[in-house]
This record gives C-alpha cells, structure tokens and sequence, in this order.
DNA sequence: TACATATTAATTGTGCACAATTAAAACTTG
DNA sequence: CAAGTTTTAATTGTGCACAATTAATATGTA
C-alpha cells in the first residue's frame, strides 16, 4: 500500500512518479503483455487482436456500420479504415457503402470470417487457464477495468 | 456477475466472447483512455507517453542502459530505439556506448530533460483528480494490474 | 428551396509496438 | 587461445493508434 500521504516533491522520491504506484504504467504494460499472451493462438487464424475484436463484434451482429464498430472498440476510423481493408483483403468482410446514407460504411461478415469462429471460440477458455487466475479475482479487476472504462468516457 | 458456468459454445451467446466480459478488451481499452487522459497534460510538455515513462526513469536514476530502460518499462530495443533517438533530437537525452562493454549503449539525464521534472510532476496530481476514483478503489485496481503484470512475466 | 451545420469515412502524417533478422562484442569451454 | 555460444542494440517490415484535415453526404432551418 502506497503512503498517499506523503507531500508531493519533485525530488525522485516523490512515490507518484514511481512507475509501478501510478495506475496508467500497470494498465499499459498489462494490456501488452496480455495481448502478447494471445498472439500465438491468434497467429494460427492469421488474425492480430485489433481483428479478433472485429470478428468478435460481426459474430455477434453480422453487419456493422465502420462507425458502430468504432463505438464499441473506442476506436476512430483512422485506424479502424486499414484495418478493415486487409481483413476484406483476406475475404474475412465486406465494405459497402449504406444505400440509404452514402456516407456510411456497412462491414458485413463473410464466410471465410464466419468459419474462424469456430477455432477462435475457444481462445477465451483457452486464456483463461493460461492465466491461472481465481475466478473471483478475474471478476473483481474485469469489473473494475470496465468501471473505470466508464469513468473514461 | 458473469455465469462462469455457462457451456461455451461457438455461437454468439457465448458470454465469454462477449467484449466486457473478457479481461483483454477492458484492460486494452482503459489503457489506450487513460492514456488519451494524460495527452493534453504531456502535450503542453511535448511529449508522448512512452516518452515521458522513460524521462520518469531517468529523472530517478539518470543513467540507464538502453537493457535496463527495456526491463522496467517491457518494451524492447525495436521500440526504444528509434523514441530515445528522437529524445536524443529533442537534447533530452544523451546515447553513448559503455566503455567496458560496446555493446551496451547508457542513456542519460540531460539538462533539458531534467527540466521537464518540475512541471511534469505535478501530472500524476492532475490525473488522479481528473480520475476523480476513491482512493481505495485506486489502490485496489493498481495492485490487481501490478499482480496480473507479475502473473504475466 | 437554399444555405449553414452536422455527420461520416477517408486520408495524411507521426509515433509507437513487436516479430524477425543482423551484426558486433563478450563470454565459455574444450 | 580458438571456436562456439550468448548477449546486446540496431535494423527492417508490418500493423496499429490517433490527431488533424478533407470531402462527401445528410440534416435543420430561415
């Protein structure tokens, strides 16, 4: 436990600018060691995580607007637009403009990324043993990350 | 609460292929918002996160191996390279090779990367009101990611 | 209807992030 | 000491991530 109560200085000793009493530098670095933790079972679907996630999504919804997808993964279309252009270079997706708005963009499933379903399906369970992790504890930092995620927004 | 006991299925009522119900997502996705908090504190610096976690590291110990840079912050020399080369631009930062060992390159503290010590301390301050968490709530999700970090190593 | 405003993707440019490879230097061991 | 192994950065190439700008379309309003 951090002493919260020490005065803030600008000396080294200051315990807030340690990198390890912050909150940030745990999320960052355990977001990346997390994701590095799925590479090699995303790496025999060819997928990286930012294309697992869509893939996630289009199961759930088969058709998306580029702007949908981005609300739900927080991300702008800077860089959802490649992204999404090699996944429809590997067939996984279509990209067709909304007849109705010509603006939008419609992401569609198709059947190259319905078949990775069922493979990737399994990746979850498979993170969770390789995370050994009580089930309470799994809970507890899920609902805190997505509680703050809120506080975020 | 999720039902942890629910059959996993490949289809979309799988919870466990649901975005908030998994860790990754939440974690990747309060990373890259808490981060996006920081940008406009660090801008007025001018300088980008990664960059200002290795300037926390040498404002402690104001010699480091490019290595022992890499072993706190869990990035490797493809990353660290090319930030401290452009640290290096920016005269924050000096690069020399070791003289017992050329194969180690020491990065140091340099006047204007001292500098930025006193205005960049105060933004742990800032965030942590910005965040606006109770500070229980703070310390219980640090040492959970710090705890996940040690599990992921 | 015309005009201003807002919405939506795409584009551009910069900076990570990391896997894989290369190359130099240091160490180890026969 | 020489040959092989290990360590350390740098390099190369791909793929995000995001700020800022642009352009097309849609919407609201006088």
């Amino acid at each position: 436990m951090t002493d919260f109560a020490a005065p803030l200085s600008p000396d080294a000793s200051n315990p807030l600018l340690r990198l390890n009493n912050q909150l940030c530098f745990p999320l960052y670095a355990a977001s990346r060691m997390l994701t590095k933790a799925y590479q090699p079972l995303l790496q025999e679907l060819g997928l990286t995580y930012p294309q697992y996630l869509v893939l996630l999504l289009l199961w759930e919804h088969s058709e998306l607007t580029v702007k949908e997808l981005g609300e739900h993964l927080l991300l702008d279309s800077g860089t959802l637009t490649p992204l999404l252009k090699r996944m429809e270079q590997r067939q996984w997706l279509s990209r067709r403009r909304a007849p109705h708005d010509e603006r939008s963009v419609i992401i569609g499933l198709q059947p190259a990324g319905e078949a990775l379903r069922g493979p990737a399906c399994r990746i979850p369970e498979q993170l969770l043993t390789r995370l050994d992790m009580p089930t309470e504890e799994f809970v507890a930092l899920r609902n805190q990350l997505n509680h703050l995620l809120t506080r975020l927004q």
